[in-house]
DNA sequence: CTGAAACCGGACCAGATTTGTCCTGTTGCT
DNA sequence: AGCAACAGGACAAATCTGGTCCGGTTTCAG
């Protein structure tokens, strides 16, 4: 019903938290941060690793960070690395349907999806950051310090 | 993963299928022109005449034809009409989510599904019945020999 | 050198959603 | 009347997603 995954939109909320902070930061603490459960924070962000959006670092005192601004990530990648390629039908860019002969719509949707396309990429997670209503931007920055004291205490620790 | 449901591409196959003949069409009809299985068909009908894009004629000889013309239906009408309002996620236009004190990323979406919106409000069926390599013009209504050089109708967009 | 912390990558199950079909009215032409 | 065609919802099967868990590897700290 033209809606994106939740990953997805875990993902935009993990990649903004994650560019609060210059340091590394662990999943474990970005779910608590986020009150995301920390399994499937730690899944997005291999996700989002392996699409090259967030750098992994291992080990002890490992993390992830970004690997640009956010005001140079449009949303248009995010959605890529979490939901694969942007591709309204399977018609849009795989060759064709299986059946070539009968499929009267081949080709029909690309204008459709290269619009889409061309939308998503002029918006970056910058520009989704402003869009939060100012209400809950408070509440969010409070637990992030909470969350950096946290943080920190365990860095210093 | 960003697609679109099956039955909204049916759709606009139905709907340009129908717009090709003047009179009423019935669903085995238009089943038999597009190769779609007559229940999903009439099940599309069905969606769309309760969503206004298709008028239904009753009883003996009844049938249906579109309430305007393919260059007036923009493709958000479609998918609306089958898959509901457009909206990317569960936060975008119902109030918030349960825990608006916790949700740090409610009306984020909003200006991404304003743009995803615009983009389909401003391509009509008859944008993309053009869009259709002309080697899947003529023939939807008979199975056509040429079907092995398509990779020649790439589009020339 | 040893241990712990953290990522890697895949398998896995439960649940929700979608697909496609059918059945029983109701309407309206002939 | 009789028949053709839509109306509307119920329904089972199949697919997909969401979320969790596991063993393995890498790196830092003591």
């Amino acid at each position: 019903m033209f809606k994106l995954s939740k990953l997805t939109d875990y993902a935009v909320v993990v990649l903004v938290r994650l560019a609060r902070e210059d340091a590394v930061q662990t999943s474990p603490c970005i779910a608590a941060a986020t009150g995301i459960p920390e399994p499937t924070v730690a899944k997005v962000l291999k996700t989002l690793a392996s699409g090259g959006l967030v750098l992994s670092q291992r080990g002890a005192r490992g993390g992830y960070r970004l690997t640009r601004p956010l005001a140079a990530i449009p949303v248009s990648d995010v959605i890529a690395a979490i939901d694969g390629p942007i591709a309204l039908t399977a018609c849009v860019d795989h060759g064709a349907c299986e059946t070539h002969t009968l499929c009267p719509m081949h080709g029909r949707w690309d204008p459709v999806n290269e619009a889409i396309e061309a939308a998503l990429s002029a918006i970056t997670l910058a520009d989704m950051d402003r869009a939060i209503p100012r209400v809950f931007r408070a509440p969010a920055d409070a637990a992030r310090t909470d969350a950096a004291k946290t943080d920190a205490a365990k860095i210093t620790a």
